[in-house]
DNA sequence: AATATTTTTAGGAATGATTCCTATTCCTAG
DNA sequence: CTAGGAATAGGAATCATTCCTAAAAATATT
């Protein structure tokens, strides 16, 4: 396991929110001046591959990672951009259930207003 | 309306899949050569906007289109590309139990191995 | 410890779906 | 028929991500 790798994986579990590519580079290059956005890529598919991180993608936007690799979906607020995580008891089962063929992953992505922006706009 | 609107929106309609921006701009220019790509873009969005149409985002692959307005999910196969509909009982209730805010959209994405496929394995 | 082999990197170019830009064309109301 | 607004065609721009390659680093071999 090379420095880059392993510094990537902190700046990620270190965090308690969701970060894309460039931000990881961002922080990585405060630490590691000579990091490439390349590095940070192939490491982050890497760690993807090997489920020590998960890669939550949005479609139009850079996709985030996070560390905790429990089932859990995104959604983000349309207003101010906030990402919280989403329990939905058993969705694996059913979207299993409602299979023909073997799932391999599925994401499921939640644009939503948090109650925070619902009400900033009742003022 | 205009004529591109109206051909945009009838082959969209009238094909039983899902199509791209791409082979809907295909389509169209044989019947309308003029046409741009452009055009094909504003109108699916703005018809996506009415409720027309709906938009399925794939990260990475081109979106596709379709016209069944009605609440489904869908499937890609990852050895041969098909896409299907999926059902999954209450998931915009559950999705909304689970928010604290308000619901605007979401997508669910699958990524299986279709039982076709699965066959063709054993062989 | 020196050398050979393999892996990974940095840096930048390439990709590809989508959006943006602008001059021209098309509609529509008066 | 004509003016003004809306939509189009065509192509340039965008931007996240992937790809490429020579150099550097890690690892294995003598």
């Amino acid at each position: 396991m090379t420095k880059q790798r392993k510094l990537i994986y902190q700046i990620v579990k270190d965090s308690m929110s969701h970060l894309s590519a460039e931000e990881i580079f961002f922080r990585a290059k405060q630490v590691m001046p000579s990091i490439s956005m390349g590095t940070v890529y192939r490491n982050l598919g890497l760690m993807v591959e090997d489920k020590e991180l998960r890669k939550i993608p949005f479609k139009g936007k850079s996709d985030l990672f996070d560390a905790t690799m429990y089932d859990h979906e995104h959604a983000v607020c349309v207003e101010c951009g906030k990402v919280v995580d989403i329990f939905i008891d058993d969705l694996k089962e059913k979207i299993k259930n409602s299979l023909d063929g073997d799932l391999q992953d599925y994401n499921l992505t939640i644009n939503y207003i948090c109650s925070d922006c619902l009400k900033k706009r009742q003022n």
